[in-house]
DNA sequence: TGTACATCAGTGAACGCGCGTTCACTGATGTAC
DNA sequence: TGTACATCAGTGAACGCGCGTTCACTGATGTAC
């Protein structure tokens, strides 16, 4: 009688090969974000986002097997241009020769995700989502999971450090709070946006600093 | 014709007066708080927990006015018990003449919060809920900015700082990164819980101990 | 201590509506020869 | 270059079901005198 919540079908259908049919595939998705802002992820229906998206229910249908599909299609597009803007950084800022560049720059990514993510449609809503909704969970922790992971390594070898499954979890502990201060910043309006940021970053920096052999210069 | 979520009513209706209205009212909430971990907040409704709770819906409808008022109680006192724990720490760990007790126990504050909401029925659904269905979110953020507030003015009274905004903003990012921490270690069974309650833990102390005169010994 | 009345607690039945999902179908686009 | 056929894209209509909500009601508990 309870859904057990497991082997819900998050893989689309048909893909969409036609022009046609590929503005119809994106209305649906900018139809869902829309939705999510307007009535919450507890209300949206797949009726309310084919009606809104200017196509029949059973066009929709064609995409998706069920709404968790439209929100995991949102969900891994944020995850993505969330990695993006942490591959640039680590593209601009990781440099063997002076190797606390990137602890200097945290400020810069914090604040490139905090903008990259306010500028998505419903973008907290769709982080909110893949936290609250456990079909979709996997989504970001698969992400973050990575982008700890990678941070680690890069640190790792930058500095020379052994491996060490401590400073793994440190890295997973930055990631995990750098990403609860920039959600904070988009969901708190009482806030000072840029001070939190900034002293975010800072926290992180700080944390980094004490495992690292002290600045050449 | 579409929902603006301005204006949802939270506040119960009746109060349960005699003993058998109290059972009733309990029983709701215990049946949502289940149904929250078996089918989630997007399919949770009023007629599942009226059902599960063995009551009738109209039953549901004399106390609370819709689905939002139940989650409503259910944040509600899980903030409750959050802060509860936080009260008792002060108390333990407020010295005048050892100002640095506090933040020399900060892993013992993640890992109490961490059993406490853990120790609830569908803690962890209760806070993601939270998260997500925007006309509960400032329970959450109402009772995180309170306990920022008074672990700021704890700390610049016991190390006799100045007032100063960037501490209070500091203050406000550790909350929200002592329980993105705690959050991560109930949400993802890939990581070593212990390890990351103390690097969160540990991250936060430095964070403080630079703004704060050395130690006294 | 008994009883009449007021209040509190919960039920059964009903409503209209939007939900998810499927069907046979029409129309549009692509391609084989 | 033309046309027949295959595939792709989307529609209209229908279904049964669970949703939120309300009604007049019965039954249980409390209290005034």
């Amino acid at each position: 009688m309870v859904d057990t919540r497991d082997g819900i079908e998050l893989l689309e259908k048909n893909q969409p090969r036609q022009e046609r049919a590929k503005q119809t595939y994106e209305a649906i998705l900018r139809a869902a974000a829309e939705l999510l802002i307007e009535v919450g992820v507890e209300r949206i229906s797949t009726n309310m986002m084919a009606e809104r998206a200017g196509v029949t229910v059973p066009a929709l249908y064609r995409y998706f097997p069920n709404k968790y599909a439209v929100l995991y299609v949102l969900g891994a597009r944020l995850m993505d241009r969330q990695n993006k803007v942490f591959q640039d950084w680590f593209l601009r800022y990781v440099e063997p020769e002076n190797p606390h560049l990137l602890l200097n720059n945290i400020t810069e990514l914090l604040q490139q995700i905090y903008l990259e993510t306010g500028g998505v449609t419903a973008g907290i809503q769709i982080l909110q989502s893949l936290r609250a909704v456990a079909p979709l969970q996997d989504v970001r922790l698969k992400s973050h999971r990575m982008l700890a992971e990678q941070f680690y390594r890069t640190v790792a070898h930058l500095f020379d450090l052994p491996p060490d499954e401590r400073i793994a979890a440190r890295a997973r502990v930055s990631i995990e709070t750098g990403y609860s201060v920039v959600e904070m910043a988009l969901e708190d309006d009482t806030v000072d946006r840029n001070a939190v940021l900034e002293e975010g970053a800072h926290m992180i920096s700080l944390y980094w600093r004490e495992v690292l052999p002290p600045v050449q210069r």
